[in-house]
DNA sequence: TATGAATGAGTCTTCATTCAT
DNA sequence: GATGAATGAAGACTCATTCAT
C-alpha cells in the first residue's frame, strides 16, 4: 500500500493520486486504503515520511569525512551530492508546495520545520561538515550557516533549473564551488 | 476579472481557484469566464503573466547603479530586493510549480525559459550588475553567472524559509553578502 | 443569416450549430438572431426550408420527360437524381431525425406530411413520372405508388450507405432499375 | 443502469438522455454511471449494442423456410417481419444518425460495417433466404443482392413513414411484394 | 437595428468516502 | 480484514437568451 502510494506519488501529479489509482497499483480493492489509515492523506504522509527519511539517510552516507582527500574536491562531491538529493526530492515538494493542508501534515510528522531544502535534518550534515573542516583549518574564517544556505539553496536551484532546461550540471557545481571559495572580492 | 484572479491566487491554494470562486470575487456570474477565455488555465495565465511583469519591472527599478555608493551595500540592497521580489512571486511559483501544463502555458506566455527563480528577466539585470562593478575595478574576478545564480537562489531560499519560520531577514542578508564577498578560503 | 446557418448546417453536427458559431460565421454579433427570428430554431427551420425547397426545384427540373427517350435509360436517369438528391439531403435529415421538436416545426413548415425521403414535395415528381409512361404503353400495369416507393426507398438507402461505405454507385442504379423493372418472378 | 439506457433511449431523443435522467430512471445516483462504464457513450452503445443483438435475433427466428408455403405469402411475412424489425430499430437508428462518434463506437461494437437498414446481420438472412428460393427454381433469375436492398430500403421506409403518418401497412406490404414479383413491365 | 457582456441553469465527469456483504 | 458498488457534492465548461448601450 505504502509503496504503492510512493510509486504514483513519483510518476504523477497530485491530483493524479487518487484513491482508485492507489488501489489499482496496490492490486487491492478501493476500501483496504480506510483499514489501515485514518485518511488518504494520512496515506500520503506517511509516504512521503518514508520517502524524506530515505533521502537524508543517503545524504548522511555521501557527506565527505572532514579532514580527509581535498577541501575543493570534498565541497565539489558534497553539491554534486546535494543536487541530487534536490532532484530526487523534487516530486515530493512538488507534491507539498502545493497543499498547504499536506505540507502541514507532512511538517508535524517530520517535526523538523523549515521545509525547503533543509530542515535540520538535511541542514544539519552540511553544517556539520563545514564546521568540522573550518576547525581542522582547511577553510577560513566565514559564517557556516550562511555558508550552507547557499550551498542548499543553490543545489536546490540547479535540481529546479535541470528539470525544465538542458544544463551542464558538473560545470555548474565546479563554478558554484570556485565562487564559494574565491568569493566575490578576488583572491588579492 | 483579472483582479479577481490574482486575489485569489494570492489568497488560495491553487486548487482553491475554483471557477465558482472566480466569479463569486469578480461579481459576476459563473458563465462570464468563458466570454473572456478560452479556458480557465487562459485567465489564470493572463494573471500570472500580469504580475510577473509587474515584478520584474520594480526589480529592474530598484536595482543599483553600478559604480555608485558602496558595493557592499548595493550588494545587500540587492539582495533584500530579491528577496522583497521573491517573497511577492512566492504564490505565484507555489501555483505552478505543481501545475506542470500551467507552467509550460506561463513559459510559453512569458518567452523567458528557465523559469524559477529567474528566468532571463529576472537573472539578467543581476548579472548586468555584477559584470559592471567587475569592469569598474570594484569586484574581483569571479563567474558572473555562478555569481548570479547563488544570490538568486540563496534570496529565494530565504524567502521560502521566512514563509515557514521567523528569520531574522536582514542579518540574513548581511550574513550572506559577507560569504559571498569574501569566500570560504579565508582573506589570508 | 440564413446563409450562415445553411452552411453550419451542412458542415457540422446538429450540436455544433450554436448561436456563437452562427454569429462568427455571418459575421455579425450574436443578438442579431434575435432582432430576426423569435428563436434559433425560428432561423434553424427557415434555414432547412430554404435548402428543401431548393433540393425539389433541382428534382423537378430533373425529371425524365416521359415518352422520350428510352424508359429503361429514363428510369436510370431519375434514381440517379433520387441518390444525389438523397445524399445532398442527407445532413438536414440527419438535423432532424435527431430532433423530434425541430422536425415538427419543419414539417408544419412545409406542409407536406409524410416526411423521409418524400412528403408530397418529392413523392409526386415520381408518381406522375411513372403513370405518364404508363399511360404511354411503356410500362406494364403496375401499383405505381409502390413502384415510387420502391424507388425512393432505395435510393435513399443507396445514399445512406454511400456515407459509409465505398460503393459502386451507378451499378447498383442500373441492378435496381433492372431488377424493378424486371420482377422476381422472372420473364418466363 | 443498462435497462434505464435502454428505457430512455426508447423514450427521449438523444440529447434528451442525460446523465441526470439515467440515474433518476436507475433509481441510483449520477455518479454510479462511472463505476461501471467508462463513458457515458460507453454506456449508451452497450445498450445499443444490447438492444440491436436482441432485434437480429429475433429477425433469424422468424425468417421463412425456403421451400416451405407459398413464395408470395413467405415474401409478405418476411416483408411484415423486416416492417416490425425497422419499426423497433428506428430509435436506435434516430440516435445514431445524428450522433457520428457515437455511431462510430457502435459500428465498432457492432464490427458489422454498413450500418443503415441492414449491416450483414441483417441483410444476409434475406439474402439467403431469396438465394434459396431461386436455387429451389421457385423465383426467376434476378439479382439476388438488389432484391434485398429493395426490400430492405422499402420495408425501413414504411417503418420509418408509419412513424409519421397513418398508414395501412398490410396492404403496403402487399402491394410492395406484388409490385416487386411482378415488375415494371408488365407480365405479358 | 446592432452589439456583446452577462446570465445561470444544465451538462458530463471526478473522487474521497461509506458500508453491507 | 477485504471488497467494490453506491453516494453526492463539487468541478469545469456550454450555450440559448436577455438587455443596456
Amino acid at each position: 500500500m505504502l509503496d504503492a502510494a510512493e510509486a504514483l506519488l513519483a510518476e504523477r501529479s497530485i491530483s493524479g493520486v487518487t484513491t482508485r489509482a492507489l488501489a489499482k497499483k496496490a492490486q487491492v480493492s478501493e476500501g483496504v486504503l480506510y483499514n489501515h489509515f485514518a485518511d488518504k492523506s494520512d496515506l500520503l504522509v506517511a509516504a512521503l515520511v518514508r520517502r524524506f527519511s530515505y533521502l537524508v539517510e543517503r545524504l548522511n552516507a555521501s557527506v565527505p569525512r572532514p579532514g580527509e582527500g581535498d577541501v575543493r574536491s570534498n565541497l565539489e562531491l558534497l553539491a554534486t551530492h546535494l543536487v541530487e538529493l534536490h532532484v530526487d526530492a523534487l516530486p515530493l515538494v512538488r507534491k507539498l508546495i502545493g497543499e498547504p493542508e499536506l505540507l502541514a501534515r507532512f511538517a508535524v510528522a517530520i517535526h523538523g520545520p523549515g521545509l525547503p531544502f533543509g530542515g535540520r535534518q538535511i541542514r544539519d550534515p552540511v553544517l556539520t561538515y563545514l564546521e568540522a573542516e573550518q576547525k581542522a583549518g582547511r577553510l577560513g574564517q566565514f559564517d557556516v550557516g550562511a555558508a550552507a544556505d547557499l550551498l542548499l539553496a543553490t543545489t536546490a536551484g540547479l535540481a529546479l533549473v535541470s528539470e525544465i532546461a538542458v544544463i551542464d550540471s558538473p560545470s555548474k557545481v565546479h563554478a558554484l564551488v570556485e565562487t564559494m571559495l574565491g568569493g566575490l572580492k578576488g583572491e588579492q
